[in-house]
DNA sequence: ATGTATGCAAAACATTTGCACCTGG
DNA sequence: CCAGGTGCAAATGTTTTGCATACAT
């Protein structure tokens, strides 16, 4: 029952946060931006305004529940935290998003933040590329 | 004279051109937004449109003058290329902007794109952090 | 009941574009 | 002279916000 997920963020139990993560949870894509979640509610016939889409994705990416990677300047997609961290692979032709996590990337950035005198709070890493698919398919 | 650089990829030599080149050389800071380039242009009384900034500094990164950096997400600023890559560190403070060059990284993110198929086109990696200064300054 | 959440429409931003006019080679 | 460049205003696309109404606890 996944409103008690959202009690256990502190979050009250509304209509439009319990539909919005279960698309998060039930989409085939792990990958969405705010219009397409947008979208999959209205196909599901759930009418909440794009605003409220917005806001419900925020508020669940303070609580935890989700992250936001941004996307070549100016578009967002949110993904469902799995507690791991990882960083990301893009396809430059078909957009797909692939993920990977490597150890001597996160110690090395460890490291130059020390060399630089910065205390590090976050990073962000995206490899551009194309992928397998795109390449077969000489798209 | 720097209208030969522009002549050089190919751009011809206006008056907005020069002006522009001039400021992100001639600029104490490194790193500029298209608004930065507008505001110093007015500053030393010229009047370029805030649309020819953006079209200018496009054409320069096209031409590989200077490159473009997406700061979280929807925000862009500009350097001068210098020819040699470099991934960067960014003050969540005080927006200072470090550089950093780590040739483990470089190859790891080789590795990984390998790994997944991927034919890599390009990377970007950020390392969030608060600078020295803001630690000291407590601020 | 009562403090939040929502919906809608309007605002905010950074950036781009259409189009008439101007300019560099 | 003429292709290309520029200025302005309007359009874009994404995300945020103000405000009156609706809802969860």
């Amino acid at each position: 029952m996944e409103s008690q997920d959202l009690r256990k963020v502190g979050l009250k139990v509304t209509l439009p946060r319990i539909k919005i993560l279960d698309i998060l949870e039930n989409s085939e894509q792990r990958h969405m931006s705010a219009e397409d979640v947008y979208k999959a509610l209205l196909e599901m016939g759930n009418e909440i305004g794009l605003a409220t889409v917005y806001r419900v994705l925020t508020q669940f990416e303070g609580a935890g529940l989700i992250s936001r990677l941004t996307i070549d300047g100016g578009h967002a997609v949110f993904e469902l935290a799995d507690g791991n961290h990882h960083d990301h692979l893009l396809c430059v032709r078909c957009n797909r998003i692939a993920e990977f996590m490597d150890d001597v990337i996160e110690q090395r950035q460890r490291a130059i933040a020390v060399e630089k005198g910065f205390k590090m709070t976050d990073h962000s890493l995206y490899i551009y590329g194309i992928c397998s698919e795109c390449q077969s398919s000489g798209e």
